[in-house]
DNA sequence: ATTCATTCGTGCATATTCCGCATGAGCATA
DNA sequence: TATGCTCATGCGGAATATGCACGAATGAAT
């Protein structure tokens, strides 16, 4: 059965013609004659009694009339109800990053985002596991990658740096840090991810590439952690930009090497917003894409 | 959009997946995965989150689920609903028939119909008028023919004979009345339809037809009027048994030439149950059909 | 880390359905 | 009685739906 079948049958009905409703809705009169054939026996049902010139509706017919018109506004609001949870930011939006880019970097925003979109409600799933994007029915990702792969639409947020930082006090009491290979005399902090503790990669304005082996005996997670390790003054750390650049600013850290760029993994790292779909973008992650780009970028 | 389209959707949400899905409806998945892209499409909505192994309903999705899950409901009620009143003799059947017929041959029956049948209303348009079936919203006709031509399903009720009757008094002191061509003689009661006032014409038993011209000067409508002049000794009168057998059995009325067939227009008429189609045939009509003819062939 | 099995998406060909045209039968009106 | 219009239906072409085959992606098992 088609709904296109049963609002024709309304129209019909109310004109009580074949004719005069296959010219309203530009058909051929054949046309409307077979749906409604069709129609009465998909139902099982008489629905018009007619001769040639001649129509009315049976007692069946106008059961049915009565039993599907407000069916057909339903299912109009129904659609508009579907509608209106992404026409509009509202409902719920959910958000995923990593504990300590969500903790400094997301969260810092939301007071904003509110006062913005009052009627949004945001669930931040702030955590260093594998999250699975479907399961957990997820709107908005951040990932801090190289690059991004997958059928994800991804759009990057910003490029990160990372930089080996220590605390003015540790450094005062500590073996000189020149250049990087220094770092082989010190116990460094490492955040727990494999591939940041075994190798600094640094890369000199010329793009010499100075591979310095570390040590350490504080392993540490999440990022945020060993920031607060590198600020107690504990050892030399390799942290991301946005985590670190207030401390540097306010003196609490050192940028050891601020000439070099430096990757435990792969340069040119940053933050990506990842998303399901262009299409049938809902609202409510437009502009939360749209809010966090315009803040990101401003600092 | 397609019924099929949202009782499929609705199947998909429930199962999780359209595999599931394809193989409990016998479909291929690319059916399924496609008719759940088409559906989306005519929405302007995503409704399933969906990647390879998984698969989620949006938040739209979830709204038009709670939605269209009670319209699914409904439109079968819609249908329940109509079937109702075709499917068990209940509602209004609109009859009709002729005046005298429907007066004499109809009504009488009825108290027994409504006893068997109390759900039953019956509203019974007895008129010699011509009745538009469709635009009266007529379930079921009588009507008083050699044979039935057109369209609609014929099923004949009863055969009639004519008979030219007259009161014992009215004979008593009326020239005599031996065979037909006498009634040239007589004045006769005439019934107000055209080709009953000119002539009547005569079949004996071996098939001889005797054409008498026969005049009146009072022409009387209904039927039933033309009986109660005839009873009334006003004059000779040609009526179908139905109306006159009992008048003759009690011998207020005598047949007078009961070796003759007789008819005004022709031979071999007899009354006809007319109805629209075989096809989705009410029940309500279906039983008054079995009631007349259980009823007026035991007569 | 690799392999395997399964899911969802899509190109292509085929089957099915829908639609308009033409025509006929029937009916109401002039 | 003739005419014009409605509804029904055969037929052919256009549009849509479906299955098959295949590929990409993903989760589980090894």
């Amino acid at each position: 059965m088609n709904l296109e079948w049963l609002t024709l049958f309304v129209d019909v009905a109310y004109r009580g013609s074949f004719a005069a409703t296959a010219r309203e809705r530009n058909l051929d009169p054949s046309s409307v004659s077979r749906t409604i054939a069709d129609l009465e026996v998909a139902l099982g049902l008489r629905l018009f009694q007619r001769t040639t010139r001649k129509l009315a509706l049976t007692e069946a017919g106008e059961r049915y009339l009565a039993g599907i018109e407000p069916i057909l506004d339903e299912l109009n609001r129904a659609q508009e109800y579907a509608h209106a949870s992404v026409d509009s930011p509202r409902g719920t939006l959910r958000l995923t990053a990593s504990a300590t880019f969500g903790l400094r970097c997301i969260v810092p925003l939301l007071a904003e985002f509110r006062e913005r979109y009052p009627e949004l409600r945001v669930e931040g799933l702030f955590t260093d596991d594998n999250v699975d994007l479907v399961a957990e029915r997820i709107d908005l990702a951040i990932r801090l990658s190289p690059q991004i792969e997958g059928n994800y639409v991804a759009t990057q947020l910003m490029k990160t740096r990372y930089r080996v930082v220590a605390s003015p006090d540790y450094l005062g009491r500590s073996p000189a840090l020149v250049k990087p290979s220094d770092l082989t005399a010190h116990r460094c902090v490492l955040l727990a991810v494999r591939a940041y503790q075994r190798r600094w990669v640094f890369r000199d304005n010329m793009g010499n590439m100075t591979e310095v082996p570390i040590e350490g005996d504080l392993v540490l997670s999440p990022a945020a952690s060993v920031q607060v390790a590198a600020l107690a003054g504990i050892g030399p750390a390799l942290l991301p930009d946005w985590l670190v650049d207030e401390d540097i600013a306010a003196g609490r850290l050192l940028d050891l090497f601020p000439s070099y760029s430096v990757a435990a993994t792969m340069f040119d790292t940053g933050a990506w917003l990842i998303y399901p779909s262009r299409e049938f973008l809902p609202k409510k992650v437009r502009v939360m894409i749209d809010f966090l780009k315009e803040k990101i970028r401003r600092t």
